[in-house]
DNA sequence: CCCATATTCAACCAAATGGTTGACGAATTT
DNA sequence: AAATTCGTCAACCATTTGGTTGAATATGGG
C-alpha cells in the first residue's frame, strides 16, 4: 500500500503527467497524439506513460502498430481515499470541476506545450 | 495552480512524509518529538518538514525554543479536488480510515523507524 | 555566566528524475 | 521489397532528492 501511494502521488506530482491524464479523461489515444500537444521528445512521453502505467494510473495496450492508453481512475481511489480522511472535504462540486477542466484542455491545445501544458484558472 | 499540485503531490509522494501527517492528524508535535520515530537524523526530518510547509500541508509556528508543527488539511483540498474529479468515488468510509489509522500509528511507533514507517493492512 | 536543549545551516554524497539523441524492431503502406 | 510510421531502448546529461555529518544559532535552566 505504500508502495501504491509512491507510486501514485509521485506519478501525480508531475504536470505534464497530470496534463496527459486530463487528457485521457476525454478518450483513449494513441502515444503519439498523446506527445503531439508537448514541447518534449516522443521518447520522453513513452517515460512519462511507463509511469503512469506503473502506478496503474493508465493501462497499454497494443493494437497493431499503434498502442491506445486509457484512463484507469479506479488506481486514484486509495490515494484519494488517504487524502479525503485528513480534510474530510465537503462533497466535490462536480460543476466547478467541470469548468475547470474546460480551461485546463484548452490551455494544453492553445500553447501546444510551448511553455507549461497547465495553468489553469480555477 | 499547477504549481501548489507540484508542491503537494510531490510532498505526500515520500511515505517519511505521509507518516508524519498522520502523527499530526493526533496533535500538534514540537520537531524533535516527530523525529524520534524515525531512524534517520534530526536534520533529515527538518528538511522533510520544510518540504511540507513549503507545501501548505503543515504550519510551523517557534514557541519559546521549541518549534511546534501543525496540520493544515486544507491544503489537501485542491488536489483532493483534482483527484476526485477522475473518480468520482463513492463517498469515503471513514469508518474504514478510522482502522487504516489505528494500524498506521502503532506501525510507526512499533518499529520505531527501523525499518519503513509505514506499512498498513486496510 | 555556563551548559544543555532545540533546530537549522552548509557541505557533501549517492541515487533518482526528466530530459535529449540516435539506433532499433515491429507493423503498415505502397 | 522498400519505405514509412509507431514506439521503445540505450547511452548520456543536468538537476533534484533524500540522506549524512559537523558546525552554528537560538533559547531556557541552574
Amino acid at each position: 500500500m505504500s508502495d501504491t501511494l509512491d507510486a501514485t502521488f509521485a506519478a501525480l506530482a508531475d504536470p505534464t503527467r497530470r496534463a496527459i491524464l486530463t487528457m485521457l479523461l476525454e478518450d483513449d489515444m494513441a502515444v503519439t497524439d498523446v506527445a503531439e500537444p508537448f514541447a518534449m521528445s516522443l521518447a520522453a512521453i513513452s517515460k512519462h506513460l511507463t509511469i503512469l502505467t506503473r502506478a496503474g494510473l493508465i493501462s497499454q495496450e497494443k493494437r497493431g502498430r499503434v498502442k491506445w492508453c486509457k484512463l484507469e481512475p479506479d488506481a486514484l481511489r486509495a490515494a484519494s481515499v488517504w487524502m479525503q480522511g485528513f480534510g474530510q472535504f465537503e462533497p466535490v462540486n462536480l460543476d466547478a470541476f467541470e469548468r475547470f477542466l474546460a480551461v485546463e484542455l484548452s490551455d494544453i491545445e492553445d500553447d501546444a506545450g510551448t511553455d507549461h501544458p497547465e495553468s489553469p484558472a480555477a
